[in-house]
DNA sequence: ACCTGAACACCGTTCAAGT
DNA sequence: ACCTGAACACCGTTCAAGT
């Protein structure tokens, strides 16, 4: 990580970029400082602010490449577009729960680039290959990312043991303690999978399409 | 908000979070400092120390008393198992979108205390009286969990101008252009309420219960 | 026990200067 | 144009001292 290019005119958007990347995916999001890529880099952290704008501009171009990345990832063999859906989003989603750092910034501040853009994109064409059409496309498109977000932010910021604790504030539990072993499990995959599944269940009904489109 | 109470034995923990409220009602999280609190408060930084360890414990304390608020409000008429989750999912959802500062915390830091138990405790019971049992139960109040998760985070971050940008990054858009602006419409609250829908009719369907349960 | 004051080890970013 | 060095205006928190 520490190169010391150090020469002028050595130093790159994508240098930039990269180091913040190779922090991110290693380490908290508080690692990120414009103090510490510079140091990685062999550089003053003036020098960064010629290339990029400020320190939200450097975030917002490390996970859109992680988004690109998985927005240009190839299905590994055919499959009904249900399961590819499946399949797609796991691809967006694992990279992000994988590195807490990019998965932190992704949930606090917008990403805007050719990555989003692209996966948001493969996200309508796939739900249209379903036979998802009018408004219930862009709306079905907005329900599956709120619910992406949420189970990244979720399995981020919330390890198992958080919710272990919850019946041990509660003054008259009746619920709660029979259901806490299987609703703390750690499971987040197959959780999201899961709740994925409910959700285009529901589209579909209530859409008014037929199964495997 | 500025009390010059200075004296004494005079500071209290509610009193210091009250204050932590009042500041992430009106504004940003970044505007919650401990400098500022104990400034709010007529009172030194180090003095919240003596009544709580750290600011995320003053974090947690502050968000967990919004969600309290909403656990223990009461259905304004009786209603369908349904129609009451939706109700109470906004409740819960409403004002923490209403006072970015507070989504902020929640979507950020795991909120543990009396609100977010008492919370997930009616969710539960909500769900089992429409006769979602098992493994399910908990399966269902976790998909709702990272579904509304995922709505904070997006309205709070993510302005209509950011999805309207998206096509722009695309070399060779083909869907996305002629949906985005009904995928850019701001209509949070309707969009959270209909992809909960979506979801309990997938619950409702594949976990086998009869409608209106 | 409760609060103050000074200090430590950080931040992102502006500004002026070097080459 | 590209980079450095010093400085500004902040942070959360520790530590020692007051009453």
């Amino acid at each position: 990580m520490v190169e010391r290019s150090a020469k002028r005119r050595d130093l790159t958007l994508d240098k930039v970029v990269e180091a913040a990347l190779a922090i991110l995916r290693t380490e908290d999001e508080a690692a990120l400082t414009m103090r510490r890529v510079a140091r990685d880099l062999g550089v003053t952290p003036m020098a960064l602010y010629h290339h990029l704008p400020d320190k939200d501009a450097l975030l917002n171009a490390a996970v859109d490449q992680v988004f690109l990345d998985a927005a240009r990832a190839a299905a590994p063999q055919e499959m009904d577009w249900r399961d590819e859906l499946s399949w797609f989003m796991s691809e967006v989603r694992d990279p992000l729960v994988a590195s807490p750092g990019i998965g932190q910034v992704f949930v606090r501040q917008p990403v805007l680039g050719p990555g989003t853009a692209l996966t948001t994109e493969r996200m309508f064409r796939l739900l249209r290959a379903g036979g998802v059409t009018g408004d219930a496309l862009a709306e079905a498109v907005d329900s599956i990312t709120l619910l992406t977000i949420g189970s990244i932010a979720n399995e981020i910021s919330r390890p198992a043991e958080v919710r272990l604790q919850l019946p041990g504030f509660l003054e008259a539990p009746e619920v709660l303690p029979d259901h806490i072993d299987t609703y703390a499990r750690r499971d987040g995959r197959a959780r999201y999978l899961q709740a994925l599944t409910w959700l285009m269940d529901g589209i579909e009904t209530k859409a008014g399409i037929s199964p495997n489109g």
